[in-house]
DNA sequence: TGAAATGTTGGGGCG
DNA sequence: ACGCCCCAACATTTC
């Protein structure tokens, strides 16, 4: 028996951690590990809203394991080597990651450590199959999502694998409060931000595992129940909210959908978005390229538009288009924002304001605390119609048409629309139409208290159909 | 995981 | 009582 170090990534949990329960199997002596090596994932390393939330997740993790997660900064495999070096370990266990710049560090760092004899081991904690376990009959990736989704449900979803805690009593290597040579602390990481932006997100959210728990018990008890139509209701708040923990690892896939299966309620609809999540990431690792350049090839020599302005009233919910601007500040103060939501603000920079989809997912990971490249990166080629299964080229929401089917009575405007709070459901998601005699009651002058439109629906959707019509 | 235009139907007002 | 028109409600088609 020796000594292995567990290096943890977005893995954190202790809980159907196939890493750490490999090093246990094996090893008498354990070695938990974090390595803040931000520029090995250049050009996507975490945005701010993320980095407030692994700063807490890591907090989380660090007294999970009693205080004694090693934390280092500097470049992994220099760092590992250290480590293998000063705790005398015999291997290095992790659960892989997809992204592109990631898994090149990774089977860079599994040869380098092989070639001085320290074993290298990795599992999979982060999805229910690994990308190339997943086929067509003609042996490749699937593009489509359903038929993706029924191989899914044939293979049959695996079950979670078991709970380390007890077993790691008197096997992690270092004490509580001693300080390793070379060591850092979580502080030390620049994590949080300087200035207090993050009141709004701290109010919001609890990054850690007991929280992603209780989370994950309140949602299957009571909310998904009428999940496939109250998920759609931005208002109404009946989704999961368990995309940070995922993404972070707090909680397995595999977990969720074994609480799936024993629940009181049908949690099918629910699963099935899991199901989306898994086809992101299995198209990231298919088609690493698509982060950045479309994955429909006539998409290459689009002329998006460029500017500024409209992007940075886009970006800070100034458009004059009620469900457009609340999503917008919902995510800007929040770290998050409703799915439905999400669909709508990307139609409209796309779509109405024809700016280039990089740009929105340029924003969306500097902004989500569920910032996830293989999801970010679907979600918006989707959108934009440039992806894998996109959305058809003349899908173009009606911001105003859809506050009004899935925001009827408001509320979600309103509360992240205070200046707007007054008008009635009616006008509400479209007060450049409503008579001057309710602006003026409820205290909205257009043009100065709320944006008119930056643009008109009806003619930007006109010149998307035309710009979408020549790609074909 | 659309929206808008166009087509169809049926009830009610009215001469 | 009847035909005509209007229009809302719903269905279909088109982008």
């Amino acid at each position: 028996m020796s000594a292995a170090i567990v290096w943890f990534r977005r893995d954190l949990r202790l809980t159907d951690n196939p890493a750490l329960a490999a090093a246990l199997a094996a090893h008498d002596t354990i070695v938990p590990v974090y390595i803040h090596a931000p520029d090995e994932e250049a050009p996507w390393q975490p945005g701010a809203a993320s980095r407030w939330w692994l700063h807490h997740a890591l907090d989380d993790l660090s007294q999970q394991l009693q205080g004694r997660l090693v934390i280092r900064r500097g470049a992994s495999l220099e760092t590992l080597q250290l480590l293998v070096e000063q705790f005398g370990a015999a291997a290095v266990y992790w659960n892989r990651l997809y992204e592109p710049a990631v898994v090149a560090r990774d089977s860079a760092i599994k040869q380098a450590l092989r070639a001085v004899g320290v074993a290298a081991w990795s599992g999979n904690a982060a999805l229910w199959f690994e990308p190339w376990e997943v086929a067509t009959r003609q042996g490749g990736p699937f593009r489509v999502f359903t038929p993706f989704w029924k191989r899914l449900l044939e293979l049959g979803l695996p079950s979670p694998g078991p709970a380390a805690s007890a077993q790691l009593d008197g096997r992690l290597a270092i004490r509580p409060g001693t300080v390793t040579p070379g060591g850092t602390s979580l502080a030390e990481l620049g994590l949080l931000p300087g200035i207090g932006w993050d009141a709004g997100i701290a109010a919001q959210w609890r990054p850690t595992r007991a929280a992603a728990e209780a989370r994950l018990e309140e949602f299957l008890a009571t909310d998904v129940r009428d999940y496939p139509q109250g998920r759609d209701q931005p208002g109404r708040e009946r989704v999961s909210r368990l995309s940070p923990y995922l993404h972070f690892g707090q909680l397995g896939p595999r977990e969720v959908a074994a609480a799936c299966s024993t629940g009181r309620h049908s949690a099918a609809g629910f699963l099935r978005e899991l199901g989306w999540r898994e086809f992101a990431h299995h198209l990231l690792f298919h088609f690493p390229h698509t982060v950045g350049a479309p994955m429909d090839t006539r998409f290459e020599a689009f002329a998006w538009r460029n500017d500024g302005a409209q992007l940075a009233a886009w970006q800070r919910g100034r458009t004059g288009l009620p469900l457009v601007d609340a999503g917008m500040r919902q995510l800007w103060r929040s770290g998050w924002m409703h799915n439905r939501v999400r669909m709508v603000v990307a139609s409209f920079l796309t779509k109405n304001l024809l700016l280039d989809w990089r740009e929105g997912a340029r924003w969306f990971w500097d902004t989500l605390v569920d910032a996830d490249l293989a999801a970010n990166s679907l979600g918006w080629q989707w959108t934009a119609g440039c992806g894998a299964d996109a959305a058809p080229y003349f899908r173009v929401f009606n911001p105003a048409l859809q506050g009004e089917k899935f925001d009827p009575t408001g509320s979600y405007v309103r509360q992240w629309i205070p200046e707007l709070a007054n008008l009635p459901p009616k006008w509400i998601h479209r007060p450049w139409e409503a008579p001057p005699a309710i602006l003026h009651e409820a205290g909205v002058t257009l043009g100065s208290s709320y944006p008119r439109p930056i643009v008109d629906l009806k003619a930007t959707r006109l010149r998307a159909l035309e710009a979408w019509a020549r790609v074909k």
